[in-house]
DNA sequence: ACTGAATTCGAACGAACGTTCGAATTACTG
DNA sequence: CAGTAATTCGAACGTTCGTTCGAATTCAGT
């Protein structure tokens, strides 16, 4: 029998750092994923067709559905990918810190970080956010959702800490809105790399939360 | 001889505060405008098809084409008339306003106002950014380019009149950013009107940018 | 070298796409 | 009310879409 298509599997386990067999099939799935991700970010996921798929991977139309079953779950494959990744990382990154503003400072410079190491397929996952029907949508919107409570949990923390006043939704998102909004106008000829973008931005951000508070300043 | 189809005309003249004729061409180009808005934001412009906004206006499919030439040149229309719309609305708000930080509390209302006003116009025209080609995109792009100048003007006065310090490029993609992402988590049961998000993000904009001088943080 | 499993492919499917066109209908003017 | 222009439509066009399937090819283990 043949056909696995799935992509549920990749070679088995996942869990504890196993030596991870990274099989063939793991191999040309991961390559077809990037190449993927490149022809959806310049076109868009309903602007890209299969056709473009098979041109961009060098594998035939046919060939492609051996590794996903749909167009749909592909882009789920990427997105799901994606979005872990950028998670587990950050969870790395906060061990063992514990003062609440280099906290939310790492948090922007991981994402802007990976952001612009992975410009594509951060593209993919801000633009084609809605593009998920049901069933697939929901499984990375449940990630989505755990990465914007952690940030919330950040901010909250850092309020009540400082007694300052704000709305930890509009600060969050707005937050979200000053880094996601960067795959629209980053230029890397021209625009600074992640680590000085970050400062700048945390800068605004930070200090634009902290001067917020109603208490005047007691010391 | 029938079909104007170009959708130049607009009842001819546009200039100096006419009676504006509208006809029952324009009425009617208006609806199909506002329809095809809809139908745009809710399923991405590659994703709407034709026959989606023949169901929307209860227009027949060839009818459609009476009123614009192409499915792009419909876009570019919506795209066209927001982005000029909202900016001719800046400009009279700004007139007789010489203070620099009011003129930039003006700028973020009158954003977030019209786009909370016109959210699926906004998202079509801040989502379908890349999807004119070449030709229809030129114009769009270059009102954008003069609305973004516009911004980039205050800041720098902004910036010279109290001696700041900080990239007027960044601080200006980042307002932007905190602005126009609105339209991928704005629910208007259980968020702030225009006016109190204008506040929250001039504050943390404005005070961010304030606190931005070369003084090291204060521990 | 042989063999069964894993991988890839050419060719085709029906459906949906954007667009066209001549005829039919509706609205306006005299 | 007639006649002309403005508007709308049904039906079809050629293409491209996502997906399928059986056969062909390549790989890994003996």
């Amino acid at each position: 029998m043949a056909s696995p298509s799935t992509a549920t599997r990749v070679s088995a386990r996942r869990h504890r750092a196993a030596p991870v067999p990274v099989t063939r099939y793991d191999k040309r799935l991961a390559e077809i994923l990037t190449h993927a991700t490149e022809v959806f970010c310049k076109k868009g996921y309903e602007g890209a067709s299969m056709r473009d798929l098979s041109r961009a991977t060098g594998m035939s139309l046919a060939g492609l559905y051996y590794y996903f079953e749909s167009k749909e779950r592909l882009l789920y494959l990427i997105q799901k990918h994606t979005f872990s990744t950028i998670v587990d990382r950050l969870k790395k990154r906060l061990e063992g810190v514990t003062e609440v503003e280099e906290r939310i400072r790492i948090f922007i410079l991981n994402h802007l970080e990976y952001f612009l190491a992975n410009q594509a397929a951060m593209k993919v996952l801000s633009h084609e956010d809605e593009a998920l029907k049901n069933g697939f949508g929901a499984e990375v919107a449940a990630i989505k959702r755990e990465y914007y409570r952690i940030c919330v949990g950040m901010l909250d923390e850092l309020k009540r800490e400082r007694g300052l006043q704000f709305s930890t939704r509009i600060a969050v998102l707005s937050l979200f809105g000053m880094m996601n909004w960067i795959y629209t106008w980053h230029n890397p000829r021209i625009d600074a790399d992640a680590a000085a973008l970050a400062k700048d931005m945390g800068d605004i951000f930070l200090r634009g939360l902290m001067t917020s508070g109603k208490t005047t300043k007691s010391k």
